[in-house]
DNA sequence: CGGAATCCACTGTGATACTG
DNA sequence: CAGTATCACAGTGGATTCCG
């Protein structure tokens, strides 16, 4: 594909079979990628921090265990969204931030964001809380 | 929040401490109800089908299970991205169609796709192939 | 400080068989 | 046709302890 079309064009070729030697969802990938409880989470606060360290996470991230913040950071940064920094200092700490693959994950959490907003109201009980 | 802003944008505001009351990632509840091997694809065969019936939906995603198709189904519905309307004529079927919620996930989706195309060749080896 | 290692519970996923 | 019911399994998430 040499520009970038918008969804609903890229749709019509998808249904029109221009586009067939791609045969699946182009959103699942990134999607699995961010798959977990925590990993949003964890951009979040890189956004916020531009870069943080290890503990600052854990504190941030009520709740998160050490496992857990590790498999994470681990995750996010084989699949390159974060870069991370060591210094062997006294006393040592690390340092992870975006790379611009991660960057660029801005506009569609910009996107999210703007949906958020605007069905933040709308959100259907799955299970009607019980008035006691 | 009056006016929608860029997601930058309104990191800065919670950096200087100006939205305070959210406390969390706004990012994180949609990539929630997104989760699962299965959810993006069946918005995918939806994108493209328009309204699409149980059966489609089980030869279209090759691999998917009864459980699994009906309980993604039933949590997308849950979640108000998909209607489920039923035809008790014979031989009976059901047609699935996004709701307006659903749909209006296509700008994401839009984004992610952009992100895709940008990035398909960064992919960083998470590990390396053996060569047997 | 920033993990690694281990063990364990839970739940997401899948195969199979059966039903209105 | 469009599911439901059951069971089995694997991977995720979590608590604890220990290490460089």
């Amino acid at each position: 594909m040499d520009k970038i079309m918008t969804y609903e064009e890229y749709l019509r070729d998808v249904k029109k079979g221009i586009v067939t030697d791609l045969g699946n969802c182009p959103v699942t990938p990134l999607l699995l990628m961010l798959q977990g409880k925590w990993k949003t989470q964890i951009l979040y606060e890189l956004c916020i921090h531009d870069t943080v360290r290890f503990s600052t996470l854990k504190k941030e991230l009520s709740g998160i265990t050490n496992t857990m913040l590790t498999n994470s950071l681990r995750e996010l940064e084989a699949d390159g969204f974060i870069n991370r920094v060591q210094f062997n200092e006294i006393p040592p700490h690390v340092e992870y931030s975006f790379t611009e693959r991660g960057r660029d994950l801005m506009p569609i959490f910009y996107e999210i964001m703007v949906w958020g907003f605007k069905h933040e109201s709308d959100q259907p009980k799955k299970d009607q809380p019980k008035n006691d």
